[in-house]
RNA sequence: GGGAGCAUAGCUCAGCUGGGAGAGCAUCUGCCCUACAAGCAGAGGGUCAUAGGUUCGAGCCCUAUUGUUCCCACCA
């Protein structure tokens, strides 16, 4: 039966359909199969918003890309979505929605908390479902998971304990990021640095003796309620004499001594540091060295503490006004000078970070991160593009302990149990533990886990682990990580050492990173800017494949790239095009067509056609072997658009037209060709080339389960190929020449081709009628013409009879100007062979090749010179 | 302060281990020839940021400089 395809390709009413069919029918189901070579990709998660955004989309672009291609090479190909990282913005959100109802998480407690939460994450998880859908993912279904169910739940509560067991964890006292908005802590990786304008505050902090004062310089001055010593360098002789004095604190009024500690910069402003352990990391530190007291002055909405009965229940930058003003009227406010500086802030909500301290969960780095190096170094793990490497060690080597306590709710609560009457501490996963010591029931730490501390352990505890299920047997570890390069410290460094830690082996052997997607002014999409665009508007208006197709094509990897509409318009006429090609094959079959395969006779193009593609895919799989996969877009752009339907489509016409034999086999080629291309194709735009293909098959085969098209010995037809190519460079000559004289196409014109090939030529005889405006050709080793203008190739001189279309001067100057470019091309050539460096050090191949570009340019020229000579006769 | 990327046609970007600079869009010319005007056939357009160096040969390798973006660290 031979089917029909509408004109308008529609990707809306394809890609629900396709999709459909796919998941009826099982396609994306991996494999466990010991016979064959286990594959699986492991993709970032949708981020927290719950929306797909332009740089998930990328994720989920290349990641089933590469998946498609291995499973259609015969590789079991596996991906498991998983969700929800980011759990304070989660928490934040839920916390909002109750807000809304005036309830607050502690009206509601814990679990009725948790049960919101899970609500709202199920039903996100399921829209996310849905958009990755859109997009064509080939993900297996059966294995969605929440990094918060479960099987995930039991495998971070196994890591906590034997990391606490072996050391790895402890709970200390420290300073740590906190959040006054989310109230929590947050990790080194989740603080953003930005430059705030600011001031710099000179005060005079006097002695307790009466003896004057020193002066220091501070950008907070609020944190003056919390200063329990000054601090100066041992080696500064200004100050050598005061250090042991006491100072009598400003305003608060408490003695403070004068420290001596390296830590000061004796160039740096006064080059006296007023200390305040409970509001700055590099306080603490000197605090700690001197046992200085630690006080803090702030809640944890950063509000001043009750402490400070002047100040109480200010908000910190309401404080810090109000102590300025205090200061200047007392007399110790020297100047302000402004002064730019890095202020930390919340990556989530913006909030400026509060040091603060108190008492939380670590886990220790150093023998977690030497691993991670080593498996990097010996090559176990690689990045593309390599430079990445880099940024990967000197992470790890200047790594601090991880802080893993969130003072929030949703997320893994942290396994550890206080008895509150005799203060012991178990850490257990059972969670009815009593007491050890009195029997007395036990208080379960109210803190959660970082997500990234159970994201951590996504790649082997989706497969089921710590259980040696058949999965994680088969599919682990993994192979290819596709992600930004933004994830590399939240995620891609956590996976490795944990997989590291807790496998013994490495989580994938590639992480392949992209950049960002940015807007057209190349700005970094955001939600504040509203410059954010989203792929789903945009697959509405021009489908998923030019969405696709567009995201993996005209990249490097690692390079940032712009979202551009005209390219996704771009790769949309892509589509159209091959849309076209289809149908223009559809079309010329004969009702009863059967694909036979390639044909026993086959004609010069067919051979040149068939030669293409054969290197084609040779080349297209070496590309994705080497993850370039923008380079192998751009040649499967180039043959289906120039080879296939510039060429070769146009080169079927006449011969279809005339029917017989030929006709019949051009029809095998084409349809031959068509399946290989729509194959290769296939991971790149999935809709489109399943739909083609199932109209020009009819034996219920979808190409989604098709083989990738391999190279293939038999199909290489050099000669034929070379040959070939004699009649298209002809072509383009006449019709160039033809475009210079400003002939109209309808024009007919005899052409005469003086060529050594006579037979090749006149093999080509209708496709010179139907693409070159030819009324005829004639061959001959040697013509002497009066009169015409001259197409010139290296394989043939192409006199056309034009005499009252075009006159004499304009095809002298054409050919001078032919002439001089053909020169240009002998000069380079014999200077580059007449120079003794290239021919005793050039490697042999280069220097033939050189010869004979000469020898072809020589040709050529002979031929010009030919027809300038018989012009001027 | 440390590190990385980028600088190529008017615009957005490719250019694999060094062998005469490419694509898409835009511009110009001519075409609605029944697959496709979301198209066809042609054309113009580049001192590959600058200055040195290595090499027979450099967009590509080395050094320095300028501009630009980003990451990390962070001194009150």
């Amino acid at each position: 039966m031979k089917k029909e395809l509408p004109k308008i390709y529609d990707p809306k009413n394809t890609e629900d359909r396709i999709y459909k069919e796919w998941m009826d029918k099982d396609c994306f189901k991996a494999h466990v199969d010991p016979e064959k070579k286990p594959y699986t990709i492991v993709i970032p998660p949708p981020n927290i918003t719950g929306q797909l955004h332009m740089g998930h989309a990328l994720d989920e672009t290349l990641q089933d890309i590469l998946i498609r291609w291995k499973r259609m090479s015969g590789y079991s190909a596996l991906w498991v979505p998983g969700t929800d990282h980011a759990a304070i913005a989660t928490e934040a959100r839920i916390v909002k929605t109750m807000a809304e109802e005036g309830l607050t998480k502690e009206q509601i407690g814990r679990d009725a908390f948790m049960e919101r939460a899970w609500a709202w994450k199920k039903q996100f998880g399921g829209r996310i479902v849905e958009q990755l859908k859109k997009l064509g993912s080939s993900c297996d279904w059966s294995r969605e998971r929440f990094t918060m169910d479960e099987g995930c739940s039991e495998a971070v509560k196994d890591v906590f304990v034997k990391y606490y067991n072996k050391g790895l964890i402890y709970r200390g006292e420290r300073i740590v990021n906190w959040c006054p908005h989310c109230k929590t802590t947050l990790s080194d990786a989740e603080v953003n640095y930005e430059d705030q304008a600011g001031h710099f505050w000179h005060l005079r902090y006097p002695f307790k003796d009466g003896s004057g004062y020193v002066e220091l310089a501070t950008t907070r001055p609020e944190t003056l309620l919390g200063d329990t010593a000054v601090a100066v360098n041992p080696n500064d002789d200004r100050y050598r004499d005061i250090i042991g004095k006491t100072l009598i604190l400003p305003l608060v009024g408490r003695e403070i001594p004068v420290v001596a500690d390296d830590y000061v910069d004796i160039d740096f402003g006064t080059g006296v540091v007023k200390i305040t352990p409970a509001h700055d990391p590099n306080d603490f530190e000197v605090g700690k060295r001197h046992d200085l007291p630690v006080i803090n002055v702030m809640t944890d909405d950063a509000h001043i503490t009750a402490d400070y009965p002047d100040y109480a229940g200010m908000d910190r930058y309401d404080a810090r006004k109000k102590i300025v003003e205090d200061l200047e009227k007392g007399g110790y406010l020297v100047r302000v000078e402004d002064h730019a500086h890095n202020v930390g802030t919340c990556y989530r909500c913006g909030t400026t970070v509060e040091p603060k301290v108190s008492t939380q969960w670590f886990v220790k780095m150093k023998p977690l991160a030497e691993p991670a190096i080593k498996a990097v170094k010996e090559g176990k793990t690689k990045f593309v593009p390599e430079r990445f490497e880099k940024v990967y060690y000197h992470w790890l080597e200047n790594i601090r302990d991880w802080c893993i306590s969130r003072q929030i709710w949703w997320g893994h609560r942290i396994p550890a149990f206080y008895c509150d009457d005799c203060g012991e501490m178990v850490v257990t996963k059972d969670e009815s533990a009593v007491c050890p010591k009195c029997g007395k029931p036990m208080r379960r730490d109210p803190d959660t886990l970082d997500t990234w501390f159970s994201s951590a352990l996504w790649p082997f505890s989706t497969l089921g682990w710590p259980q040696q299920t058949e999965d994680l047997k088969y599919f682990y570890p993994t192979n290819t990580l596709v992600t930004g390069y933004d994830i590399i410290f939240f995620w891609v460094i956590r996976m490795m050492f944990s997989a590291l830690e807790n496998t013994g082996s490495v989580p994938f052997d590639t992480v392949l990173i992209h950049g960002l997607v940015r807007d057209e002014q190349g700005r970094k999409m955001s939600k504040s800017l509203g410059n954010g665009i989203d792929p789903l508007e945009e697959i509405d208006k021009y489908g998923a494949d030019a969405l696709r197709f567009m995201l993996a094509t005209g990249n490097a990897p690692g390079n940032d790239m712009r979202y551009i509409e005209n390219k996704v318009k771009a790769s949309r006429n892509f589509a159209n095009k091959l849309w076209n090609a289809s149908r223009y094959v559809l079309m010329n079959l004969p009702e009863d067509f059967t694909f036979k395969g390639l044909p026993a006779e086959l004609a010069t193009e067919d051979k040149w056609v068939i030669s293409r593609f054969n290197t084609l895919a040779k080349e297209v799989g070496q590309n994705l072997e080497a993850f370039e996969l923008g380079v192998a877009c751009s040649k499967l752009y180039d043959f289906i658009w120039d080879i296939y339907c510039d060429w070769y489509i146009e080169l079927t016409k006449p011969r279809i037209q005339a029917g017989g034999e030929s006709a019949e086999n051009a029809q095998q080629v084409l349809v031959w060709v068509m399946r290989g291309m729509l194959a290769l194709l296939h991971p790149f735009m999935p809709y489109i080339t399943e739909e083609i293909w199932q109209a020009l098959t009819d034996d219920g085969s979808m190409l989604i389960l098709e083989n990738y098209p391999q190279y293939d010995e038999k199909l290489c037809f050099d000669k034929e190929s070379t040959q070939f190519e004699k009649i298209i460079a002809a072509i383009r000559a006449v019709r160039n020449l033809r475009s210079e004289m400003n002939v109209a196409e309808k024009v007919k014109a005899k052409l005469y081709i003086e060529t050594a090939d006579r037979e090749i030529f006149e093999a080509g005889r209708m496709f010179f009628e139907k693409l070159a405006s030819a009324s005829g050709i004639e061959t001959a080793e040697s013509f002497d013409l009066p009169d015409t203008v001259t197409a010139v190739t290296d394989s043939a001189r192409i006199f056309i009879p034009l005499d009252d279309l075009v006159d004499r001067e304009k095809e002298l100057e054409r050919l001078n100007k032919e002439k001089k470019s053909v020169q240009k091309d002998i000069d380079f050539s014999s200077g580059k062979l007449n120079n003794p460096g290239f021919i005793s050090k050039a490697p042999a191949a280069q220097i033939e090749n050189e010869k004979q570009k000469l020898a072809k340019a020589k040709d050529k020229m002979e031929k010009i010179e030919q027809s300038i000579a018989a012009l001027t006769r």
